[in-house]
DNA sequence: GCTGGAAGTGTTATGAAATAACATTACATC
DNA sequence: GATGTAATGTTATTTCATAACACTTCCAGC
C-alpha cells in the first residue's frame, strides 16, 4: 500500500542474527518433523520475509534472493512461497499482493491483519470473530477451509498525528 | 477460481431484461441524489456485473465492453470499477483478482464472501463476527476503514456430491 | 452566455504479478 | 544401482493493473 505519511512505524520488527538463525532452525525442525523439506530456495525466502520488517512484495524477494546481489527466477519464488504458506510459515496478503512470514507461531492456522494505509505497518493477529463467521456459513452447509480476513484502516500511531 | 467439478451452481443468477434495467436505473437514481454520476461507461460495466452470474474478471468485462463486440481499452474499465466500488455498488474479490455487483444493496457496507473452490460459486453474505473484529482492532487503537473477508470452501451442492 | 475549474474519458504505452511448459537434478526406497 | 517422486532450473508467456497526457463534458459563478 502507499504510504501517505512519513512515520515508519515497523510493526512487525525483522529479525536479524542468532534470533533469525534460531527462528530458521525452528522452522527447519518443524519441517523434519513433518516429513517436509526446507530447501535452500524456501529456507532463502523464510529467511527474507523473516528478516523484513513488513509485507514483501514477490518481485523484491526475487531480486533480494541471491546474496551476491543477482535476482531468482519468478518460479523460484513464486514455488518456495507456496509452500512456505502451505506449512503455514508464511501469509499472502490478498489486498497488497504482498507476502509475511507467519508471526504467530502456531501450526497452520487462520489469520488476519490490520494494514495501516497510512504507514504501511502490517499486524498479524488471531481472527477474532472469524468463528462465528465459519459458524454461520456452516448454517447454510458451507464449510470454510480457508479464510482471509483483512483490515484495512489507522493504526494509533497515524491516527495521533 | 478452478472449478474442480461439473456442476454449475449458479449462486447468484444474473439479472436479464426489466430485472436489469430497474437495477440499472436504481443505481443511477442513488447516484443522482448521492451527487454522483453514472456516466456510459460506469453504467455499461456495471449491467456486465449484474448480468453475470458471478465474479467476473477485469478482463474478461473489458473484453464484453463494448456491444459490437469490441473491447475497451482497460482503463476505462479499472476506473469504472473503481468508481462502483467506491459507492458500493460492487466489490473486487481480492482472491480471485475478480469483480461481483454487491448483491445486498444496502449502502457502502462491509462485505463478506463465500467462494467454493469446487463450481466457483460466490455467495455474498453479512460479514457476521466483524464487529468482533473491530472492536478488537479498536482496543488497540486501530481504527478499521475497510474489511475484506473472504472464505474459501465447499459449498452445500459440492460437498453433496 | 461565457469562462474557468473539476471531473470524467480516450489513448498509448508500460509496469507488476503470476504461471505454463518442459528439461534437469536430488533423494529416498526398494 | 534402478526406479519413481519431489524439487529445482530455465525460457517464455500470460494475466492484471496503472502511469501519463490529451481531450471533452459538466456545471457553478460571473
Amino acid at each position: 500500500m502507499d504510504h501517505r505519511c512519513e512515520h515508519d512505524a515497523a510493526a512487525s520488527v525483522g529479525l536479524k542474527g542468532s534470533a533469525l538463525a534460531q527462528a530458521l532452525d525452528q522452522a527447519g525442525s518443524r519441517c523434519d518433523s513433518d516429513g517436509q523439506r526446507l530447501t535452500a530456495p524456501r529456507r532463502r525466502v523464510l529467511e527474507l520475509l523473516l528478516g523484513a520488517e513488513g509485507p514483501v512484495k514477490a518481485y523484491d524477494l526475487i531480486a533480494a534472493f541471491g546474496v551476491d546481489g543477482e535476482a531468482a527466477k519468478p518460479p523460484t519464488v513464486y514455488r518456495a512461497l507456496e509452500f512456505l504458506e502451505r506449512q503455514g510459515f508464511a501469509h499472502r496478503i490478498e489486498s497488497l499482493n504482498a507476502y509475511v512470514a507467519c508471526r504467530l507461531g502456531a501450526d497452520t492456522h487462520a489469520a488476519a491483519f490490520l494494514i495501516c494505509d497510512c504507514c504501511g505497518a502490517t499486524r498479524e493477529i488471531e481472527p477474532a470473530g472469524a468463528d462465528v463467521l465459519v459458524a454461520s456459513a456452516g448454517r447454510d452447509g458451507f464449510v470454510v477451509t480457508n479464510l482471509t480476513v483483512e483490515a484495512h484502516g489507522l493504526c494509533a500511531a497515524c491516527r495521533a498525528s
